[in-house]
DNA sequence: TGATTTATAGCACGAACGTTCGTTTTTAGT
DNA sequence: ACTAAAAACGAACGTTCGTGCTATAAATCA
């Protein structure tokens, strides 16, 4: 790795950090330049324009969200253990990753929503390969026949997703201690209703 | 109503639907006056501080919420009708109240949930009026007997505030059509688990 | 080591930011 | 209609914004 590649991943560390604070439009070239101890210009030259550098924050958030939630959750068993893996390690996920702050892209979520361009399609696509890769574990829990093989698949990974939402503004906004036990007895509830009828009778 | 409380409601009326679309932090003195069709100096002058300003727009919403959302679900009996009345108003409230964008609040929520201040403050009581009032139609569904005697109060309305948000998401950044229909599926298996067994044995 | 590419710093730019101030226009009360 | 009060304006402040240029410093390679 040569060193343009070494700092610039430094940047996108520092980015990341501080756009969990601030948010992905909150990110200013001057104050991230601080904190990266360099100059303004010298930290634009890597990016060449606000616009690549927010993409490439939220594509750095990414990563590091598979690192952490995704990656160590295939230790756990295909099915309904996976499933529970993944959402333990989702609601506190920037904890795990050190992130001073919240969820980048679901930050950027919100603040993109309305605003057409290239960093709304990046979020769009970020959420969107998170769900998809929801909806691939649940299908193997209906291989594996802990769910129901009727099970549709979109409305449980919906449910899955306002979960995990309600869990982070529980604990972000509300500083609700037990927002996590909140979020476990919400996902057995969800299994619970579309288990196969053979695991648990 | 004198002039001045007269023109006051009007910045506050476009200051909404700007910030349905680019966030509370995001409103600018300078975009809001054009829109308002006044001067900078004259619309700052309505609120002293652009602090200030935020939180009046966040006030505001709230009431529209209220007329919007809560007040229309009153007319829907006590209960298990009344609890879905409020999701039905509440997943478009901001296409009922004629706002471009998404929920002002829950944007702002993303934007300040790590940056403490007034405003941080501001949202926090706002979505737990939201959230109060919520537990007191559940409540009412459960002195109705709808709702078994033992429900949580408080998880369902966890639940049922993490059906609200998934279902903003699905609406505004993934566009789904049938992100209502899939709220409505959700808050059904909802009231299921938490009926009262003499509802619909 | 010397040459060359690459990375960073410095500086300046026009625009927009929130805010203050003094003036002018408009409203409200008599 | 005249006056006192309230409301809106226009200009300017200092700062920060994103983004160009040009020069210097550092890393890479022969």
């Amino acid at each position: 790795m040569g060193k343009g590649e070494e700092t610039r991943q430094g940047i996108l560390d520092e980015a990341l950090a501080l756009a969990s604070q601030v948010g992905v439009s909150g990110l200013s070239i001057g104050a991230l330049a601080d904190k990266a101890g360099m100059s303004k210009s010298g930290l634009f030259a890597h990016f060449g324009s606000k616009e690549e550098m927010q993409i490439a924050v939220l594509r750095e958030g990414q990563q590091r969200f598979v690192d952490t939630v995704v990656r160590p959750a295939l230790k756990s068993p295909r099915g309904i253990a996976r499933l529970r893996a993944i959402l333990t390690n989702w609601i506190d996920w920037t904890r795990r990753a050190k992130l001073p702050g919240g969820c980048p892209m679901n930050a950027a979520a919100n603040e993109f929503d309305d605003q057409p361009g290239p960093v709304r399609d990046a979020v769009e696509a970020g959420l969107a390969d998170g769900r998809r890769l929801l909806a691939n574990a649940v299908r193997m829990a209906i291989e594996a026949g802990e769910l129901r093989p009727d099970t549709d698949v979109d409305q449980f990974v919906f449910e899955f997703s306002g979960i995990v939402l309600v869990t982070m503004q529980g604990q972000r906004l509300f500083r609700e201690k037990d927002a996590s036990q909140r979020a476990l007895d919400a996902f057995e509830r969800l299994v619970r209703d579309y288990a196969a009828p053979s695991a648990n009778a």
